[in-house]
DNA sequence: TCATTTTGTTTCGCGGCCGAAACGGCGCAG
DNA sequence: CTGCGCCGTTTCGGCCGCGAAACAAAATGA
């Protein structure tokens, strides 16, 4: 997996286009960020550890997981051994944006293949 | 330039990541792939043609350009031929800032390579 | 029991971005 | 010269995210 700096920039630009004219969630770097954490690190994920990770107060992981519990990308639910903490699940919908996001990085990052998957 | 799915996530989560901690100047998704398509397309740059690429209204053009022009990634100037287009122009900033980007993309794709550049 | 700490949420004021529409400057055909 | 069309900007009302601080609920320890 070796790229030229020309290629990782046309891959950026193409990627974020393709998102910007999707008219899919447009969601932000950060929540972008977030829901990668959620959905790459290994559970179980807090508000205080996904803060912690990316370095922003709480509340900015509160909004974040209003939001895209909103779009369904992730849900929220009580510890019960420890009824403070919440813990941030995965959903189906979720899994199928991620997996999205990584054809579409797949696709632009080998462009003109022949068989176009449906 | 092969790579697996959970490849192509892992660096765009990273990259993410990266962009979060860092303190640069935060720009939207919408930001990034104008920019981007300002560096990497070929020049003349217009208001109109910039957003018939990324098929929004021309006032997110004008205010996308409002904000990098003022961190100075980008500049606008009138068309001496045609006065009512505006030509928008790179600078200085904006390629340093671009190829900060790169080297963020390449150094996230190739993770632990020994001599660390400087 | 009760004060203290921890965890996540909410409130507050502020600023930025959004789309639609109105606007002013400019070129062009007649 | 004059009316029409194009280009970019600005205005309008509204929505969303931000950080700091206040807050409620739950666990902890004396």
């Amino acid at each position: 997996m070796a790229m030229t700096p020309a290629q990782a920039l046309k891959l950026w630009h193409d990627v974020a286009l393709s998102r910007v004219l999707a008219d899919g969630p447009d969601l932000s770097e950060r929540q972008i960020a977030i829901l990668l954490s959620i959905y790459l690190d290994p559970p179980p994920h807090t508000v205080r550890g996904l803060a912690a990770r990316l370095n922003v107060t709480k509340p900015v992981i509160t909004r974040a997981l209003d939001t895209m519990g909103a779009e369904g990308l992730v849900t929220r639910k009580r510890d019960p051994a420890d009824r403070r903490n919440v813990i941030i699940q995965r959903t189906v919908k979720g899994a199928l944006f991620v997996d999205e996001l990584a054809d579409l990085i797949l696709e632009k990052s080998a462009p003109a293949r022949a068989g176009a998957p449906s």
